[in-house]
DNA sequence: CAGTGGTCTAGACCACCGG
DNA sequence: CGGTGGTCTAGACCACTGT
């Protein structure tokens, strides 16, 4: 039932306990929506901890929504009317699980192709990278159909896997991870509107002109190198997209 | 030009200044994509800062994405495939400023409302907040109408201010922030498409069946007080959403 | 092994807020 | 004025990477 007493850095670090014994506070009522809580030098004494430590944890909570601080004032419970994580970057796989829905695909189409030149050149790939590896699938929430995938991979020829693989495993970034050690880290991505065309509705399956939610992603590693370029369609009585911001 | 020298905390503190620094030498170049940058302890000498301000300073940069850090092997700025600020949260007036287009406003209703009780419900208002503040508005992009902009402002009934000088300043936002001191903080969105009924068709001026991206927007203080709700609707022919992503 | 980033300490002074 | 968070220092040791 989580802890109050911090231990040596020992895989967690003290200050990722530390953050997460006052983030248990808030969320049992301890300390209550808009409530002053300790101050850093309180929480210094507490918790035998300095006070650089405990202002690494608060800056985790902060960023997470579970405190603001007011300077001259002191620290406090964030009011719980907004979502209490920010949302970060995950695969299709991910997102569906988080919503409690089973996630599924079909695959449609896997086999390398020529990557488009228009593409490769809004994608700022080399001359030279002219292969791809082009993953379409289906994509279904507890059985249901609910959207397109449609994946560019620029691999190198050294890059391989099966799409025996990727049927096992499910998820394309967990594949990409445990088979060729391409960690996903961050991404661009673009939403828009749109209707279905005939192909789309079929697939799907809807009347052609229902509305779609049509989202372009480029997905890169942590070395901020390529890994997928894709668009997906998803039904818009299905889906929606959800995020939670903050500023700076 | 930018410096290279830190000065004693004086309006901007040494880490900003040590940020700046490095993330000029990142966009001119000299530091390229990729490339290794000194190591923490020798910026600590280069700068003549302690090396807890040079991570302060490497920290913000990572969260922005302009470097990232490999333990045990060194600090890299990023490649530039990406956008290196997150899409934080902004006002329809900030949006288009920074995309390049000039932003616009008509106000079609203005007045205080019977807050729906189902609304209520949803934004988890005590029941004596009964009324609000709506605010409905044509939004325009360079003259061009681009959406339609819904408003509900559960203000007190000491918070008050008038249509003029909403038109006369443009931005709710700031309207906000300098009448009531209400700053924007953070935001719950939802991001759907629709389709164009004959009443938004007329107002946007388009075709009922074409495709709108609606955006529901729960808008918070730094108290995570609620601000606004706002349902937006976009032509999906002149407007697409986009954000830049991280991993944690 | 040396060098890197990751964690942590015990202090100091400054800027801001409230009584 | 005392207490708060914001900035900053000069150290220390650990964990990881490469040679």
């Amino acid at each position: 039932m989580g802890r109050d007493h911090i231990y040596p850095y020992d895989l967690v670090p003290k200050y990722g306990q530390l953050a997460d014994i006052i983030r248990q506070k808030i969320e049992r009522g301890e300390w209550g929506s808009g409530e002053l809580i300790p101050s850093e030098r309180e929480l210094e004494g507490m918790c035998q901890v300095s006070r650089t430590t405990v202002r690494q944890a608060l800056d985790m909570l902060v960023r997470r929504g579970y405190v603001y601080r007011d300077h001259g004032r002191g620290t406090f419970a964030a009011l719980r009317k907004f979502q209490n994580s920010l949302h970060t970057l995950t695969s299709f796989t991910q997102d569906m699980k988080g919503r409690g829905l089973q996630p599924g695909q079909k695959i449609l189409c896997f086999g390398r192709v020529e990557l488009p030149a228009p593409l490769r050149q809004q994608l700022g790939l080399p001359d030279e990278m002219t292969g791809a590896l082009r993953i379409e699938r289906m994509r279904y929430a507890d059985g249901e159909p609910i959207g397109i995938h449609d994946s560019y991979l620029p691999l190198g020829p050294d890059q391989v896997f099966e799409r025996r693989e990727l049927e096992r495993i499910g998820s394309l970034y967990e594949l990409l991870e445990t088979h060729l050690g391409l960690v996903v880290a961050e991404a661009d991505e673009t939403i828009e509107a749109t209707i279905a065309d005939q192909h789309e509705a079929t697939l799907l399956p809807i009347n052609p002109g229902e509305p779609l939610l049509l989202m372009k992603c480029t997905v890169g590693s942590q070395q901020r190198q390529l890994i997928e370029y894709a668009k997906v369609l998803y039904r818009a009585d299905r889906y929606q997209y959800s995020i939670h911001l903050m500023r700076d």
